[in-house]
DNA sequence: TCACACCGGGACTTAAAATGACCCGGTCGA
DNA sequence: TCGACCGGGTCATTTTAAGTCCCGGTGTGA
């Protein structure tokens, strides 16, 4: 198939370029309809003139529907767009650079998806979609999923739908709370994915700073016990990678707490557990919840994270354990594999 | 693999007509190469000013040579060309049309080349070269091929090249002379494709208009037993189909024979019989050689006729012996399939 | 050996397409 | 009711494709 696209560049060189920007347009109007002529042009560096030559272009293709509120895609935009996106990944050369970082953080299969989420944060919803499509593959009816908190998880239960395979699935918060705002904690997050996923959900309500003993006499209380044993069930860990600082600063992380990661080189942060280049844990946020000793191999963890900023804090928390799925893009991708 | 293409479409409609149009541009070199801009302009039906810009993008890829003596095809170039044949002749729909007209015709497999015969004469060493594509397919060491005459068969001729599989087979002339110019007799026609395929020949010297007795004599010779014999166990037997009017007035036939024809209402030749619309022997010429009814279903017989002026011979001549293999072209297999 | 036909390539004009820049009236939500 | 965003119209400018004509070189056949 790549075979067949590359004897085509040969004839058509600015094949690819056209495929991509008309690709992207769609994409993006996709995630974001309806939009009007400006914006889209502004969010994808276009000029006006030419994103407006294109999109009467892809009118005229009946690829999208102009209305006086904005642009939307046309039912053959949508399937255009889903029958292309294989097609895409391969010839941006995604494809390979999937394999290839897969054999080298040593997970079963990593997804990348176009873009850099640090520059762009509709990439953040494209690594969301694709997040949903893995689940919406792995997942039986009756499952646990356990979600952890952050922006990018917050992106991928935005993008969550209703199906089948996900509306008798359970969604419960990975741990309790972490000091975060409460759009971006675990428990909202598992929440809004349950709800557009028509599927069920348990609230995790935990205080963030605790005493060792409160925290051991809440545990055995029989409604916060039957969930912590929900959670130790999960099928599947749906979980986000931080760089240690970034979300050392984002939490109320005691001063001292603060120098001691910095003290021993914490680089990168995931559900509490902080981590240093070599794949040790550092230190560990005190909450109840999963506990990263729990996790066995018949559960799927998807780790989700992206952004070239990021590529360091995924290798070395890869170096920990290696997930099932990695979920990224290209920008932290390309970073990695860089190295 | 053609619906990514469908896909393609969407996104750049006039995809396939560049494609297409670069395509034929090397198509053609190959076969005239080296040939001049004009010359080239002028069998492709295209300005000259136009097929300049096309030869200036085709040299940037490094697909033509542009030398003092005119333009050939570069090893990239040969390389893309075969690489895209098959690619080239799905998006054509051709292959689409093979099969509806083989199952039409009752044919085991038929090939459709691009273009129309008729009109241009080089479409006709297109067949040729798909006919040589099949017979080194089909053939095996030792084999014996039974060639007929004919201005298509020179083609063939023409377009065969050494090959493993066929540096030992012997190409022996279907039947005697049937009173055409000497470059279309089968004769010539084998020795040449002989020669091509560095393959063995052997002749079959008979005069043309022999009383019935001589011809009797004839075949007891020795040497004519042996050739007979030989053409009796082809393995491959490949000829043309004619219109039945335009051969006739080609040969010299007897006016009596003429008027019998016009009255039998023939509309088809091939090995110097002649055919009605119902695919029934109206005439046959008298010459040694193989037999229509000699021949068995063990062998491989390939017919190969294009242009829309032959469509209706071929479809009479399938219908008193559908062949195993028929290669056409685009503008008789229209002309059969419209009907 | 000369003429002629064919070769590639340069130069210029014209036609068409892409783009940039700016404006207008409508619509919808705060 | 105001303002931000919507689609769409218009026109000058730039870029690109195409038509037209011409030139000097080269190989071949008379």
């Amino acid at each position: 198939m790549r075979n067949v696209i590359e004897l085509q560049k040969k004839l058509l060189p600015d094949l690819l370029d056209v495929m991509k920007k008309r690709y992207r347009i769609l994409q993006y109007l996709r995630l974001r309809q309806p939009v009007g002529r400006r914006t889209l042009a502004r969010s994808l560096d276009l000029s006006e003139r030419v994103l407006r030559s294109e999109v009467m272009f892809l009118k005229e293709q009946n690829l999208v529907h102009i209305g006086s509120g904005g642009m939307t895609l046309t039912e053959g935009g949508e399937n255009l767009l889903e029958g292309l996106e294989e097609v895409m990944k391969d010839v941006s050369g995604l494809s390979d650079m999937e394999s290839q970082l897969a054999s080298e953080l040593n997970v079963q299969q990593a997804i990348i998806v176009s873009g850099n989420s640090d520059r762009y944060s509709w990439v953040k919803k494209e690594m969301g979609r694709a997040c949903v499509r893995q689940m919406k593959e792995q997942l039986e009816p009756q499952d646990v999923v356990a979600v952890a908190g952050g922006t990018t998880l917050a992106a991928v239960a935005e993008m969550m739908s209703p199906d089948d395979n996900v509306s008798s699935v359970s969604f419960v918060p990975a741990r309790g709370g972490l000091g975060e705002k409460v759009e971006i904690q675990s428990n909202t997050i598992s929440s809004t994915m349950a709800q557009k996923a028509h599927g069920n959900y348990r609230l995790l309500h935990v205080p963030d700073q605790l005493s060792d003993e409160t925290r051991e006499s809440l545990v055995l209380e029989p409604g916060i016990k039957e969930l912590l044993h929900l959670i130790r069930q999960a099928k599947m860990v749906i979980h986000g990678v931080g760089e240690a600082e970034t979300m050392a600063a984002r939490r109320k992380t005691k001063a001292e707490t603060l120098e001691s990661l910095k003290d021993k080189q914490a680089v990168a942060e995931a559900f509490g557990y902080y981590f240093d280049r070599t794949g040790c844990i550092v230190h560990k946020e005190n909450t109840i919840g999963l506990q990263l000793d729990d996790l066995s191999s018949n559960q799927v963890v998807m780790t989700v994270a992206g952004g070239a900023s990021k590529a360091e804090a995924i290798t070395a928390y890869m170096k920990y354990r290696p997930s099932d799925v990695l979920i990224t893009d290209e920008g932290a991708a390309q970073a990695m594999l860089r190295k």
